[in-house]
DNA sequence: TGTAGCATGTAAGCCGTTACATGATTGA
DNA sequence: TCAATCATGTAACGGCTTACATGCTACA
């Protein structure tokens, strides 16, 4: 059975999202993955999105339905069948999770640091304390949206866990950032 | 000056590892980055590397040199000039970093826990803390290499970072794994 | 003598992004 | 009436990986 290639992870990503049983646009598809997804996998852009449902629907694993109540234009809403749902299972049960894969342009430039001297570097740790902060607060706002829903209860677990990602990640970085402050000026 | 189209980040990152002095070949350039880039940026494969030092070289921002040393074959080692000093330093000091970008499968997982069960993901979580486990012990390896020596000074604080990262995550992911335990059972 | 490691590349192809293009619907 | 949002795609292309190909060197 499925003797196909492996669908790519963004595909099962986008399945999963489907797996909550709300019928969906690609648009609406795309809101969500900007608001959950976005924070430990990706976001994607429209085009795949739609690429992606193309794949999925070929493969029969979900269905598309044209919206009768959305007036002239055509909207397709794509609902996860039993196939898919199957699909999604095995995948989960027989394939063995990856490590996670950090692109941290931060650390990068952290790493670079001898280049530009401590001062910078203190400056820069400071943005990203401020970027932490947004993002941080913006997960706050999803999981505040789906807290106590039964239906969503892991999807609270990762929110939670990114929090506490960005506390984490905020301590730490402060702490470099004050462990650069003394140290010999005039470097570079 | 240098109207060309900006390089992409992973050849900056490139370009850094050689701005620490040394003049290195593709073979060595990639073990640097399998050993310190891979935590958090990415391990290039070694045709991607051959491909950046071609374009670095093509760009003037390092310079290529057959090592005479090496026998029969011909060994290109490569060495940053001034114009790629300027270059990183160009980029380090005009762009604004980006937000990090988390690819994380388990976490990707843990969303769709309602497909498997707490029990399931919580093996799954198991896993994860033992790839943790050996990942940090592979980066505390590299600090031990480095740490002291005053050159190295900036990597130093990102192998840090990296490992206080580990083990934030395995104390949230161990939390996870335990308010899991007291579930009701027979979900799915 | 054979194999693991050192060393360098080319070719094909997938994933994903940006740019381009189009049009309906809603609400100010 | 105008703009923002909803909604759906196509085309071009860059980044990066995998597969393929080649050969030297050191060492057991």
């Amino acid at each position: 059975m499925s003797q196909e290639r492996p669908l790519p992870t963004t595909s099962y990503a986008l399945l999963g999202l489907l797996s909550f049983g709300q019928e969906l646009t690609g648009y609406e598809l795309k809101q969500w993955a900007d608001s959950t997804l976005r924070f430990y996998w990706v976001a994607p852009a429209m085009s795949q999105i739609y690429s992606e449902l193309t794949r999925l629907s070929r493969r029969g694993l979900i269905e598309a339905r044209v919206d009768a109540d959305a007036g002239e234009r055509v909207v397709r809403r794509y609902r996860i069948n039993e196939a898919g749902l199957a699909e999604l299972r095995e995948w989960l049960a027989t394939s063995e999770p990856e490590f996670p894969i950090l692109k941290h342009p931060v650390a990068l430039r952290l790493l670079l640091g001898h280049l530009v001297g401590p001062e910078s570097v203190r400056a820069m740790l400071k943005g990203y304390v401020d970027s932490l902060e947004r993002q941080r607060a913006d997960l706050q706002a999803v999981l505040d949206g789906i807290d106590g829903d039964p239906a969503f209860r892991y999807p609270a677990f990762v929110a939670r866990w990114g929090l506490d990602y960005y506390d984490s990640e905020r301590a730490v970085v402060t702490g470099i950032a004050d462990q650069l402050e003394d140290e010999d000026p005039a470097e570079r």
